[in-house]
DNA sequence: ATGCCTTGACTGATCGATCAGTTAGTGTAT
DNA sequence: ATACACTAACTGATCGATCAGTCAAGGCAT
């Protein structure tokens, strides 16, 4: 019992634990600049002097939820990715199926982050930095193994229509309930991940067919 | 002599016409939190006060910025959605031209609003409002015409094709030269507005062919 | 001289960041 | 075992700077 064992520490998590997920909550609903320290320390309950005490910066802090939660999603993303089989002739499908459902969060969790991930792709200068070294590689990932699924498709063209893909992915990633109300849904009810998730699939590769054969 | 003329004002804007482009393009640069009234004054070179006397609050002059040139944006979709004839067989072209023209911004001056329009899309709970009131009503107009071109097609599967669409148009408008890095370029020219606007166009034909079909 | 613009000067509030100081745990010499 | 030294974790108080917004007064047409 001198010890402290970190194995059953079950939902009494650590203070470093709290501040992240409480600035990630307040970094995706009010942005950065709308995101005060202080709110940050009162929503993790601990001191707003700790925050600064393990993170330094405002910034250093945002660049620690963004990491954090980009590498859990591109390593779910690779998993997928070398799974695929070029030689298939569901390849396209199954890339574009690793590139959407691990932002998408089914591993859960990974909600409040999607507004920070749309955000990111829009991001102002100061997200282009970090989407260049969090994002960039595994995007290299998938735009090779795209030209390796899709013969004699070239560089630009596959990076377009990763882009374009990553495109219609933000816009239903956010869940901010336009796409129903544009459907003109009586029930209130929100769609479906498996079913976006399918209709996403079927739209961009079907751009990029459209794309490729150009 | 006794009016002022507007049509001979050139290059001799009004005071309230500064602050609304000057608004327009630090908001389009650090975002609404990001800005401030103090940086909007001197940008525009009037004092702070003056924009509290024009607009009275900040929020409701990042509303006016938005709305005034969404309703450019619009009236300049309307006109060209209304020449789209739904019996031929280049109507989803033309419509998906109509929807993404006016905001990658051919009439000159709408460049620094590319980024708010894109932060719209995946907007906090402010920006949501703004686009119900803004932009709702065109997208419904570009849904029923999609509705019109491609017979058989429901209401919620022209909204599908409608959102996702108008995601791969926010990831090319921004300009942040992302895609130029993933395409490998080494001359760093930008791509031209009319290529990109071809594939986009591609791209987004073949991805609601691709959906209506299913 | 009346009414619309425009301004400098100013307010209280809040921002991110820093500080000295407290607590608890750990190793170490006696 | 006991006393001491050192460190990591953490906090309350407070800093100067900046925030959006206010106000009385000046300029300047008609």
């Amino acid at each position: 019992m001198s010890k402290a064992e970190p194995a059953l520490e079950d939902t009494a998590t650590t203070a470093v634990d709290n501040i992240l997920l409480a600035a990630e909550i307040l970094f995706a609903e009010r942005g950065f600049d709308g995101t005060g320290m202080k709110a940050i320390a009162q929503e993790a309950q601990v001191s707003q002097a700790l925050l600064h005490y393990h993170f330094g910066t405002k910034e250093q802090l945002y660049v620690e939820v963004i990491s954090r939660r980009s590498k859990k999603i591109n390593d779910e993303r690779h998993a997928l990715l070398d799974c695929v089989d070029t030689e298939s002739s569901t390849a396209v499908r199954e890339i574009l199926e690793a590139l959407f459902r691990p932002p998408l969060g089914p591993a859960g969790g990974a909600e409040p982050y999607a507004k920070i991930f749309s955000g990111l792709v829009v991001g102002r200068e100061r997200d282009q930095q970090l989407v260049r070294s969090c994002y960039d590689p595994t995007a290299q990932r998938f735009i090779a193994k795209l030209q390796q699924a899709i013969p004699g498709t070239d560089q630009a063209t596959a990076a377009m229509s990763y882009t374009l893909a990553l495109g219609s992915l933000i816009t239903v990633i956010n869940r901010n309930g336009r796409v129903e109300r544009l459907m003109g849904k009586q029930d209130k009810a929100a769609l479906d991940t498996e079913e976006i998730l399918r209709k996403l699939v079927d739209f961009t590769e079907g751009g990029i067919t459209a794309l490729t054969k150009a």
